[in-house]
DNA sequence: GTGAACATGTAACAAGTTACATGATTGA
DNA sequence: TCAATCATGTAACTTGTTACATGTTCAC
């Protein structure tokens, strides 16, 4: 799943600029399974308009750049719908948390309770933001899945920490590592 | 997290070469939040080796290459406890799997149901791997940790995953997509 | 008056993967 | 006999990120 077929995805629900593109990746529901950043996304629309893939129309604006809105050809869907029909790939995961973890043992208890205090802030972040969409958001079929599959995901996660975090010696009153 | 630190993490536990180094990671309790290649470890070994963090050690064997034996040095085990005392970065999660079920309403059903079993099937083989690292390796209080950070978090996506195969039309006799 | 948000784009860089090169042994 | 396992290593390639370049407006 390249940052192409991200892009035509994106688009297929509404035209948007690059960085309104970047701005839904991170702010959307999908910011806790996808990434990407101004340098792939801005090239990947150059590249899919000179295929034929998506149209732009410029937006005049004052004091800054045109705003360059794309938005996707019958082509594109096409595409699109020919990008979705591969099996996906094994879902990519890496944690350095976990890796951490598992030297819990030889690492200060202050660092430990620090480095389950942050990855469980990262796990409601996720689930807020999340909730968040659900609110001002269309929750149409696709998009009730996945926040579906990731509030299940990410509150065992944070479930888990937060018991673990019981488990530890009571919190000092002042912490410093 | 680099591939030094990870080669070095592996080698506190025992001493090994690049081959078994790559299989702990394919096969070990790590596989589900860590990734490596050769193409990426053998020449970590060789840099570590070269700043002194490894020593290595060639044991002979008949119609192979002579196998590299890695142990970590002290000046190494100090790298590794300096270099876990960063504040973890965020985990990196990406599923193509999510971002093809946003569109799963402009998609054929029967391609929607294998893209879920594929899906569960990958959480269960992660599953059942660590159920076979607990029963045949030391679990020390880190592997403990972060084997119940594991299957909480994966058995809570099997059971999202069974719960909507559940409600899905019925299978029929003879599936094709 | 300082930083964030808006808005686009490129070039240099990082980090890793894939494919190649080599070759014996073992089990199905 | 065919694939997998053992065993190391390099070079080319992918894919993406970070930093730079440029500039306005708005809120605190």
């Amino acid at each position: 799943m390249n940052i192409r077929i991200l892009c035509l995805g994106i688009l297929s629900f509404r035209e948007a600029s690059g960085y309104e593109i970047k701005k839904e990746i991170e702010e959307g529901m999908f910011s806790h399974f996808i990434d990407a950043s101004f340098g792939s996304i801005y090239p990947a629309l150059s590249q899919l308009n000179a295929e034929g893939l998506v149209t732009v129309r410029a937006e005049e604006q004052t004091g800054r750049p045109d705003k360059k809105v794309y938005a996707v050809t019958e082509q594109g869907r096409e595409a699109l719908a020919k990008g979705l029909l591969v099996i996906p790939a094994r879902d990519k995961y890496k944690s350095e948390f976990l890796f951490e973890m598992l030297f819990k043992a030889m690492l200060p208890e202050a660092h430990v309770r620090l480095a389950i205090e942050k990855q469980l802030h990262d796990l409601k972040d996720d689930l807020l933001r999340m909730h968040e969409c659900r609110q001002l958001g269309q929750v149409d079929q696709g998009s009730e899945f996945i926040m579906g599959y990731g509030e299940a995901v990410l509150s065992a996660g944070a479930r888990y920490l937060e018991d673990r975090l019981a488990e530890l010696q009571p919190k000092p009153a002042i912490a410093a590592e």
